[in-house]
RNA sequence: GCCCCGUUAGCUCAGUCGGAUAGAGCGCUGGAUUCCUAAUCCGGAGGUCAUAGGUUCAAAUCCUGUACGGGGCACCA
């Protein structure tokens, strides 16, 4: 509708052009949806915006444009109200034909092909394998889930991917931590190290890998030496002497127990992620790029060499460093510590040139907001290996509090103390997690509300619209019950009875649909769609409280049932972006 | 010190990349049910859009300064 107006504008703008001999074709036009109903439907403020190229008043430019207008079948009439406003009244029964195209496009309603099938990748969660998710990954989570979806929906051929950084000192540490509880397991008495993982879950995978490997990795000979080392754990150097020894004790088997460890946790992070419907459909390991496959070079290898080929390396107190600062970042950054190690950011290099390389037109991060910092960085580097950084987009997402009885709860994770995201899925329900995670603008903080997410009225929205749905079907059950059902035919031909300002309120909102729906995803901002379903809701529920459905008039009856059918197919579909079920009944 | 994000009703937050009288929920307050799910609805009170300037026909929205709050500034991952 807002595109056949701006259509209509158009005309109008390049015959003004032309009458006063200037370029008129790049000024913007804009409509909007008005508020306060005498002022019609939509109103643009063109006038306004050229009155100063013409050197006239608003207001006679409005009028100008307004008798250059083609004339519309749709359009009831036009206003010019001060200071120079075009106001749009569309005829009535404009509306009602919301009401066929959701019919004929279904679950379709809503989506466009805006994104012209190009390749995105979305990249979120990406937690390291070095325990549970928390409370705190679900947000990241969903946002990356539903943008997803939404990005879909708007056309775009979508990857979802987990980058895991399976490589590196973490996953060291994460090796010792499995074998010294292993080692308690199978009976032996030592002290636990001070800076291992010191989670429950690390204890249960070590007991599996007991069952499963019986004896294999069990201490025969120097125990006083482990002991002693045990004893000093506080730094994280002592920390590094202890798996330098592990190493060295263990040979190979020390590579097979990190292997069982990363599986065990890859797999309980998988299947938290599938329990409320987080899919993503490739998985990164980080330590692919560190492969040399029949001698040929690793990717990391390949970007280091790209990016001194390119001069934009250094060495400086026995490390590589990358000349960021040429691209705009604060300060160098090393790639290759003096020990010879790579660094995350070296990792992160490579990854995001494989991105590149895979050819999508798109590449978005989901990161947490105290990962800000590192975009100078990273687009630093695909600058300097070539590549344009407008391709690369980081979406941060702030922190959530999680609020029991109004009081926060401590996510602290040291200690092992925190809680895993599973248990708050289980708790509320993975919907509930589902829509409270994306009710927030993403930079915002979210106070996630317990009681709020499980409480059954309509305090809380999930709550709300579900019961919209279920109130829909609940009239479609008890018309079946009656032994009728809908007459489209005869629905369709009297929807212009349609004409309380409820009936005509709701089918505008309708219509919105797929311009919120095209707005959340080029903002990046899944929570509009919260909103807006909360909002259709509200006039559903009105409307059901004010009116009957089930009235003798059958024409009215059908054109009424119509409406609902289609407000039922909307509420549906935007609760479908949500990674959320329309119950049919509650 | 530098860099991000934020500041809108008592509380929690929306606010269409500048538009007409700034919205919603909670809370407070007054009402509605022989009727399709009251799991709901209707009415009322409540705002100097942190603050000071600037740009504009028009600013909660854009620019600059200030205050306050959160986060980040590793040869960690």
């Amino acid at each position: 509708m807002k595109d056949d107006l701006i259509k209509i504008l158009k005309i109008a703008l390049n015959s003004i052009g032309d009458e006063n001999d200037i370029d008129l074709s790049n000024k913007k036009i804009s409509i909007q949806e008005n508020k306060e109903k005498d002022h019609g439907d939509y109103a643009s403020n063109l006038a306004m915006v050229i009155a100063k190229d013409l050197s006239q008043s608003p207001k006679l430019v409005a009028e100008k444009i307004v008798s250059f207008l083609p004339l519309e079948p749709w359009i009831e009439r036009i206003d010019i109200a001060e200071p120079g406003f075009i106001n749009f009244f569309l005829k009535q029964d404009t509306h009602s034909k919301i009401l066929l195209e959701i019919d004929e496009s279904r679950q379709e309603f809503g989506k466009n092909k805006s994104g012209k099938e190009e390749r995105v990748l979305v990249e979120y969660v990406s937690s390291n394998p070095t325990g549970p998710l928390h409370v705190g990954h679900g947000r990241g989570a969903v946002f990356g889930s539903v943008l997803s979806n939404l990005l879909r929906t708007v056309g775009y051929e979508v990857d979802e991917e987990y980058y895991v950084n399976d490589e590196g000192r973490q996953m060291n540490t994460l090796t010792i931590s499995t074998w010294l509880r292993y080692l308690q397991e199978s009976g032996l008495k030592l002290e636990f190290s001070k800076k291992g993982y010191q989670g429950e879950y690390v204890k249960k995978i070590a007991a599996n890998l007991l069952k499963e490997k019986k004896e294999k990795y069990i201490l025969r000979e120097n125990e006083s030496e482990l002991q002693e080392l045990l004893q000093a754990q506080e730094t994280e150097e002592d920390l590094d002497h202890l798996i330098e020894w592990g190493k060295l004790f263990l040979e190979g088997n020390f590579d097979e127990i990190r292997q069982f460890s990363l599986a065990s946790i890859m797999s309980s992070i998988k299947e938290d992620l599938r329990s409320f419907s987080v899919n993503h459909n490739l998985w990164f390991n980080e330590s692919t790029m560190y492969l040399n496959k029949e001698g040929a070079e690793s990717s990391i290898d390949k970007s280091i060499r790209l990016l001194n080929e390119a001069n934009f390396l250094y060495e400086k107190d026995d490390a590589l460093w990358f000349k960021s600062t040429e691209f705009g970042d604060d300060k160098d950054r090393v790639v290759k510590r003096a020990n010879g190690d790579n660094t995350y950011f070296a990792s992160d290099i490579s990854y995001h040139l494989n991105k590149y390389e895979r050819g999508y037109k798109r590449i978005i991060n989901v990161w947490g907001a105290d990962h800000h910092g590192y975009i100078p960085r990273v687009s630093a580097a695909m600058e300097a290996l070539g590549k344009t950084k407008e391709q690369l987009e980081v979406v941060f997402i702030q922190f959530a509090n999680l609020l029991r009885k109004g009081k926060k709860i401590s996510m602290s994770t040291r200690g092992g103390e925190f809680i895993s995201l599973i248990e708050l899925i289980k708790e509320v329900s993975p919907e509930a997690a589902r829509f409270f995670y994306i009710n927030r603008k993403a930079d915002q903080h979210l106070d996630f509300d317990l009681e709020l997410a499980k409480s059954q009225t309509k305090d809380n929205p999930l709550y709300y619209i579900q019961y919209a749905h279920a109130r829909i079907c609940s009239v479609f059950e008890t018309l079946k019950k009656e032994e009728k059902q809908l007459n489209r035919v005869l629905g369709i031909e009297n929807l212009e009875l349609l004409n309380l300002d409820k009936e005509i309120e709701i089918q505008k909102m309708l219509l919105n649909y797929p311009d919120v729906v095209s707005r959340a995803a080029k903002h990046s901002e899944p929570h509009l769609i919260c909103y807006y379903l909360r909002n259709l809701s509200s006039l559903f529920h009105s409307y059901y409280n004010n009116e009957k459905f089930l009235v003798e008039d059958k024409a009215l009856m059908n054109a009424r049932l119509f409406l609902l059918k289609g407000t039922k197919q909307v509420i549906s579909n935007g609760l479908g972006i949500l990674g959320i079920d329309a119950p049919e009944s509650m």
